[in-house]
RNA sequence: GGAGAAGACCGGGUGAUCGCUUGGAGCGGUAACGCUUUAAGAGGAAAGUCCGGACUUCAUGGGCAGGGCGCUGGAUAAUUCCCAGGCGGAGCGAUCCGACACCAGCACCACAGAAAACAAACCGCCGAUGGCCAAGACGACGGGAUUCCAAUCCGGUCGCCUUGGAUCAGGUAAGGGUGAAACGGUGGGGUAAAAGCCCACCGCGGUGGUGGCGACAUCACCGGCAGGGUAAGCGUCGCCCGAUGCAAGGCCAAAUAGGAAGACAUCAGUCGGCUUUCUUCGGAGAGUCGGCGACCGGCUGGCCCGGCCGAGGUCUUCGGGUAGGUCGCUUGAGGUUCGAGGCAACUCGAAUCCCAGAGAAAUGAUCAUCCCCGUUUGGGAGAAAAUCCUAGAUGGGACAGAAUCCGGCUUAUAGGUCUUCUCCACCG
RNA sequence: GCGCCCGUAGCUCAAUGGAUAGAGCAUCGGACUUCGGAUCCGAGGGUUGGGGGUUCAAGUCCCUCCGGGCGCA
């Protein structure tokens, strides 16, 4: 249905969607935040982001959910479709670098064997 | 120069690349939508939700509750906010702070203290006056001793006076450890001792004059003093407030579930007893009497009164509502700049501008450069320290994110700018 | 977003505005016991969530901030 452009169809935003995944997904975690992974067949894949309110103030966890917003735009293309992700950003998470977020996002997904190939 | 007081303002700037939301225009498309381009896109507190409104829905009345505020005047859509003033308090001062009406009624005032709200009196002081007691002086009377009398001496009774008392009646509240608070304060006179008992000043109350719209101020006269505190305890008085909050509310409307609304007629059933008729002997119908229905349940702005509804039948109509969508949704007690009025809050007039509208919730990511501050390195000025200039490295730049919209309050806030004023020190 | 409620010892709760804030459980010490448990005796532990105000006096009354919880589609 949508030809890729705005970014609506991204995000996973009903909370039905995101405890189905939580429910029958599988949870993985690294030192910045933990994330859940669930097959959902057809369709591209899915991103939710969900910052708590232990997270912080307002202001941070906009800042926090615009990071990982981002993170998700830029890589949208190298993710394999059919799968809908929902990640738990931690505190530390703020105060690191762009590109530290950028890098341990590859890998974890590298290692999920989630990439899409580059060669083929 | 130092130490302060009050008020107003800013809240990093510029640029590049990649993105997000909304509006306009153009193109494509039946449409949904897509592409290109252009414009705009968090705050002084957006926060807390403490007040006040706008706006929304809710209503058959009557009464009672309930809540808020409390010096005066003004201003406002409205306010408990704001402005100006009064009074009280703090400060040398600029200034700041103040729930700042009423103690008539009820209630409370622990401990300590003689006494805690009615006025008294535990210790104390006095004992003037009237008693009592003691001593003494004087007088009168009568007695005894020395004795013939006089005279002297002794003791007695009465009267009066003086002095005295761990005294009684009584006077007094000056002084008394206490306490947050003790029935005006200080000084003098006065007295037996005292006391507004008297006087001066201060405080207080009343009356009148003057000034002020008023709170109140001030002056004069009069009064010897009225009688504690707490109403952010119950309460009284005056004024104000209906409830509800955009998750209000309107519209469209999947899936699932079957009801919902209106009109009309009947105006009532059920249980038990008795009488009677029919009977397939199980009962059924009619009449009459009694019980229940009906001291019940639901709705009706928080409560009460009051009010409305209640069973079954027939007919007509299709509606209600969840997920979701959409409207409400940003042109407003609006902003900016002038002018006028007012001490000010604010008001009036003119011109001009359109300035966020998201929806698990847009305003972001990366980088360059400039600005401010700190640390540090090199060079220079300087005898050196301090300090200054210059170049570089590195770190930091607060509090905090619109959610229907406004007016306030409160709270958080790195750093900085401006204006006015006060006190102290120094120089002229 | 809007509305409402609650904060007392480590835990569960008390406490008319009146004095060192109390009880039970828990902790520690002692007694008892061969040792432990139970029991008995005793002790420690509190900025009454923070700050300000009213009052002679505040855990209590009032204001404000902080923390926690609940309801409303």
């Amino acid at each position: 249905m949508s030809q890729g452009g705005g970014d609506r169809d991204l995000f996973l935003k009903r909370s039905r969607d995101i405890e189905h995944a939580k429910k029958h997904g599988r949870r993985i975690s690294t030192a910045l935040f933990n994330m859940v992974i669930c097959r959902i067949g057809e369709g591209e894949s899915r991103v939710g982001i969900v910052v708590g309110k232990r997270f912080g103030g307002a202001v941070s966890r906009n800042r926090v959910k615009r990071l990982f917003r981002e993170l998700t735009r830029q890589l949208q293309g190298q993710l394999l479709a059919g799968h809908a992700l929902v990640v738990f950003p931690k505190r530390d998470s703020i105060v690191q670098p762009f590109a530290v977020l950028k890098e341990l996002w590859l890998s974890s997904l590298q290692r999920q064997q989630l990439l899409r190939v580059r060669e083929s």
